[in-house]
DNA sequence: CATGAATGAGCATTCATTCAT
DNA sequence: GATGAATGAATGCTCATTCAT
């Protein structure tokens, strides 16, 4: 029998949830294998260490999940401000659809990256690339201003972004993802002044 | 002889950076004894255990750092948008001042304050309250957007401000604080649009 | 289908490359089932586990190999002197026979001997009980030294030899058998003084 | 306090005895540190991990026990025959003080030598070195066999002796070191015929 | 109080063995 | 019988914490 996707697929998930609850250095692999109903053994069946679970699961964020991005940034038949609306979105709409992932994301990624070799630096640094092409587009085109460089624009859109999906999910309120993607939005678009 | 302010002061000083250099779960305790210039059985004399070390950093940072916040919030003399753009200033004050300081805060805040008792939680928690009640009274005022919620604006600034000092800090371009400063100030009120 | 004795065979001699390559203890499983071409489950079709592997290997070389000695011992149209000399050539011909045989046999025989029950102990005790009464009878007709214990002389004669194949055979220089062999039987008989 | 030459010295006497009882990788860290009375965090206060102690144990063997064969060689008021004596009594003296140890050289040595960077290749090379001189210098004064390659009886020599004692060692006869030495050197000397 | 050697609980990882296919 | 993915017991090693000096 060749090796079982669902048990990859098991074990990925599984592992997003525990470090989402325990933070990945104090989640134990074998606390990861019952939680994926495998045993801890599996787990280096499908991973070399437990490195590679985190590195697998930022790759396939950024790979597969937010890959996205780079097609969309190069359409023709969008405005930048379309363009830039419809990263928001992506953005959203991955995060949003696993909450122990934005768990992770938020308080694993930057230390992960750090020091380390990670697979996925040139899938995270194309959608870093297409970002900002869309955010030059924009100011080349005078619908965004063009006096902040567009690095910092990114970033500032990026951290806000990620904080108040973790602040919303880890706090006790209902997760109305629409109304906090709309209001961010419109943050995003003229700030906060009446 | 009483325990020495100094040598608090060190091993307060050299956590932070070998927290920064390893992250909070690989800097190791006998580095930080080293960063600071004593011996490892000395850090217990000072702290109860190595959680007590970042517990107090982040203390002194909410309590001490950022207490400031809570009075200025109080202050008559100023509109709600002063208040705000003295806000900023404060959180940017306290952070540049110690680069290392900035990626402790971004990597290991949010992961140290789950599932567990940290001694900084009403100073957190006051800083939050200031913060709002500046949005809030700004919101009454009509100087600001009502119909986002306080602490949607709250939660997207303090991430953004987060990640723009972390990716600063981080990259090797130099940092030019006000500048920067400037920009960020300038996106929280108009937003990105031309 | 029955079970294979080409498998079988196969296992073996890929068991013997295997271990004297890594070592018994750091020859896997999996790396002796990978060069005998067989599945590491099928190692288990012909052999109960791992010490098993080693003990066939082992008993092969002295029941089947090494047997020869004991008629030997007892042929009587041979002289004392003579049969030793048959069996430093037995000695000899099992084991440069197959190079990666003679480091199992001198790494790995001692050890897998202690706390453990093996299947081949007759064998090997009556070789050493052949090998003695050679001795012995020599000792009696007055060709050999009688004042030495046999067992004394038969355990120098066998270290010697096996040490003299392992550094021949790991070292880099030709495996000139045949010369060595006729230096070592000189040695034996009339020592090292001119 | 500096760390304790007693302890090393406890772990280095624990490792031989546990090792020559249970062999090398069967033998546990946590026996090891038991044996030695100290805690098994202990055992990597004195050294870096499982090899380094067993490189440890024939580091002191080749340079410190074996090492004066160096200088015993050089000498030139002995003659070759005097020297091969000599060695002789230095590698039967150094091994008869520990039986354990002449478990330990005899079965772990040619295996923990391979595929691996050892601390004492200088003065194993160094020990070998000083011997074959010996060696060759009675061949070449004529009181040695001239037409057996020097290397040849040196492995022999080394061979026999590591057998003898180890068989007599790991056998239930009493320990008569003296009378088996005085064998071997006959052995060496004059061969097996009467 | 200061020191740093000693401690030992904790955990990632290995790999011989099993068994469903 | 053959396969090789799955298993889980076993263990080397780490490092926060303690405490004798």
């Amino acid at each position: 029998m060749a090796v079982s996707v669902d048990k990859e697929r098991a074990i990925h998930k599984a592992a997003i949830q525990v470090i989402s609850e325990y933070g990945f250095h104090k989640a134990k692999m074998a606390k990861i294998a019952e939680v994926a109903g495998v045993s801890s053994g599996s787990l280096y069946t499908y991973y070399s260490d437990k490195d590679h679970i985190l590195d697998r699961i930022f790759e396939v964020l950024w790979r597969q999940d937010w890959g996205g991005l780079v097609p969309l940034a190069e359409r023709e038949d969008l405005s930048p401000l379309e363009k830039l609306e419809a990263a928001i979105d992506l953005i959203f709409d991955v995060l949003t659809g696993d909450r122990h992932l934005i768990i992770v994301f938020a308080n694993e990624f930057n230390n992960f990256m750090k020091n380390k070799e990670v697979s996925f630096s040139r899938h995270y640094n194309e959608f870093l690339g297409a970002f900002l092409s869309i955010l030059e587009d924009g100011q080349a085109q005078g619908v965004l201003n063009p006096h902040i460089p567009a690095s910092v624009i990114c970033n500032f859109i990026l951290g806000g972004i990620r904080k108040s999906l973790y602040e919303r999910v880890t706090s006790d309120q209902p997760n109305d993802w629409s109304t906090l993607r709309t209001h961010i939005k419109a943050m995003i678009r003229r700030g906060v002044l009446a």
